[in-house]
RNA sequence: GCGCCUGUAGCUCAGCUGGAUAGAGCAACGGACUUCUAAUCCGUUGGCCGAGAGUUCGAAUCCCUCCAGGCGCACCA
């Protein structure tokens, strides 16, 4: 729509300097807006105000021009007038409007869709967190964004790859293990005093009584080093069964789970050392090795091989990105809690050593939850064990709210998650408000079956009928649809998604309220079904995306 | 001390990448069910866009300087 109109407006303004009554000038990208103020008409351009100072002309005159030579072969523009400090407003013909209509039944779920992404492959890898406990809050924020940023990317012609990264080779693991020894220990009748470092949490002894059931006391005489690895492999397995389990009930899936330990196992930190030796961006202090991370702008240089002999996090995680972009991803999207955000400077640098644009990889930072309970905050860690698990967020608010509710703003600010406020079935709580206007509709379709009008076909309705106000509004808010995905593809921002349809369901509950759809005027009847059915589909569409149901009923 | 994020209505937040008179929701107040679902709608109240200077036809948006809050600044992950 806005496309067909910015073409529009460069042919004429491509016939004015060829015409000579504009100098030749550099033609800018053209910005259509939909004006604040629907008295500015359907669609506004400022391009006249852009090219006033190229140009040196006022450009109210240059707008003038401009219209004087529009061409519309197809006959979209109803009216056209130049306003306020040059703008050109564009109202557009009814008719026009009322195609959307046509477009949405005949393309049913993929209106909306634009193929942004031409068949490029992108991974999108989230969540990862360390098998070491359940899946609290703060994760579920980049689950639910990580998803719903693949659906959309995917609908929008990406082929998409989502990750799961597992840390399961670090020190966190060494103290899994443990943590499991020594309540197992501890169930076992000895006295344990817990080092800082250990779990506390729950979970922990149910695996403990799990190996005692299971295979005994035996773990009680052998000796500790022999045993926390085999304590790391049971726990880890477990907890990891855990967490995906919980994810598909939140309704996140992975097509892959990537272990670090594989890693190791294909020499890929070493193969990925040495070929960074090579091109000279390894160094020794003696004792350590270090990346020239400061050739590609970070703050300082970084360790990669320890005092020990051991290879760092960063040194797995540059040879896991080098991994990816082998396995031929064009695109590499990156989720991550805000309080890695130091990390960003390296990550990039490294990723430009190995030859690659800095653009290739992506991140993008999701602010940490605040987790409230009636307003009061509730306090969280994993190691005592303290917080608010992914499955009991699932358990008391359900699904859809809380997918709802993390898609409800900006990843990058903070939310404050209210557990009482995110399971009240209220108001308060505007998923339902967006659900209940789906199932509004499908209630209007039954309704109208049973008094037997079938849903009719686009083409035995007569358009002409939706002449309301509030049809106009509603047929030109359906035509955002494709414009809004766009936009929340270009930024990567999934709460555009959330904001347009809570907006979408407010006009049609405004429209719902004051015109009444099935009436004993067939042809009306026919008219309103369609269009209220094409808003169903939007909706549905868009819930998609969000991985949040469209009921029927309510 | 350095870096990143945030600061917009009483509260929680949008603001389409520089546009026209800054918008929603909640809260408060007043109205609308004999009706296709009142989990809805209609109306009213509410603003120095943290502060100051700058860039230009035009700034909540971009540059600079402050102020406040959050988060980082490991040979942890």
């Amino acid at each position: 729509m806005k496309n067909r109109l910015a073409d529009l407006i460069a042919n004429a303004v491509a016939s004015c300097t060829q015409k000579g009554l504009l100098p030749d000038v550099k033609l800018p990208h053209i910005e259509i807006e939909v004006p604040a103020n629907p008295e500015h008409g359907d669609y506004a351009c400022n391009i006249a105000m852009i090219l006033a100072s190229q140009a040196k002309q006022n450009p109210r005159a240059i707008a003038k021009t401009i219209l004087e030579n529009l061409v519309d072969p197809n006959g979209l523009i109803e009216k056209a007038q130049i306003a306020g400090p040059g703008f050109l407003n564009f109202q557009l013909k009814d008719d026009f409007w009322r195609q959307i209509l046509l477009q949405i039944q005949d393309q049913r779920e993929k209106y909306g869709c634009l193929n942004i992404g031409q068949g490029k492959k992108v991974q999108v890898e989230f969540v990862s967190a360390n098998p070491t406990g359940p899946l609290h809050i703060g994760h579920a924020r980049g689950a639910v964004v990580g998803d719903v940023l693949s659906n959309l990317l995917q609908a929008n012609g990406y082929r998409v790859s989502r990750e799961y990264y597992i840390n399961d080779a670090g020190n966190q693991m060494n103290n899994l293990g443990k943590s499991v020894l020594y309540r197992y220990r501890e169930i076992l009748g000895e006295k344990i005093e817990f080092p800082e470092n250990c779990y506390r949490g729950d979970y922990i002894k149910d695996i403990s009584s799990d190996i005692i059931n299971k295979e005994g006391k035996r773990y009680l005489t052998q000796a500790e080093e022999e045993t926390v690895p085999y304590f790391n492999a049971v726990a880890g397995a477990v907890i990891l069964e855990g967490i995906k389990q919980d994810l598909k009930d939140f309704g996140v899936t992975f097509d892959n789970y990537f272990s670090e330990k594989e890693l190791y196992k294909e020499n890929g930190v070493s193969d990925l050392l040495s070929s960074l030796q090579k091109q000279g961006f390894i160094y020794s202090d003696g004792e350590t090795l270090w990346f020239k991370t400061t050739a590609y702008g970070d703050e300082k240089d970084r360790v990669v091989i320890r005092k020990n002999g051991d290879p760092t996090y960063f040194a797995a995680d540059i040879a896991y990105h080098r991994n990816k972009f082998a396995r031929g991803f064009d695109i590499l999207i990156d989720i991550w809690g805000a309080d890695h955000h130091g990390y960003m400077p390296r990550l990039w640098a490294a990723i430009q050593a190995l030859g690659h644009d800095k653009d290739d990889l992506k991140i993008i930072l999701v602010q940490l939850v605040n987790l409230l309970r009636a307003g009061e905050p509730v306090a969280m860690s994993t190691r005592s064990g303290e917080f608010v698990t992914l499955r009991e967020v699932l358990d008391e608010v359900g699904k859809d709210a809380a997918r709802y509710n993390f898609l409800m703003r900006r990843s990058d600010s903070h939310l404050d998650f209210d557990l009482e406020v995110a399971k009240k079935q209220s108001n308060e709580n505007p998923v339902f408000y967006v659900q209940y206007a789906h199932a509004r509709i499908c209630s209007i379709i039954r309704m109208a079956c049973e008094r037997g009008m079938a849903l009719p076909a686009y083409k035995n309705m007569n358009p002409s009928l939706l002449a309301q106000p509030e049809e106009r509004v509603l047929i030109k808010m359906m035509a955002r649809y494709p414009e809004m995905l766009e936009g929340a593809v270009k930024s990567l921002e999934v709460h555009r998604i959330t904001f347009y349809l809570n907006e979408l369901a407010g006009v049609f509950h405004s429209y719902y309220n004051k015109n009444k759809v099935v009436t004993e005027d067939m042809a009306l009847s026919a008219a309103r079904l369609v269009l209220v059915d094409a808003v169903r589909i939007v909706l549905e569409n868009a819930l998609k995306i969000l991985g949040v149901n469209a009921p029927q009923k309510m």
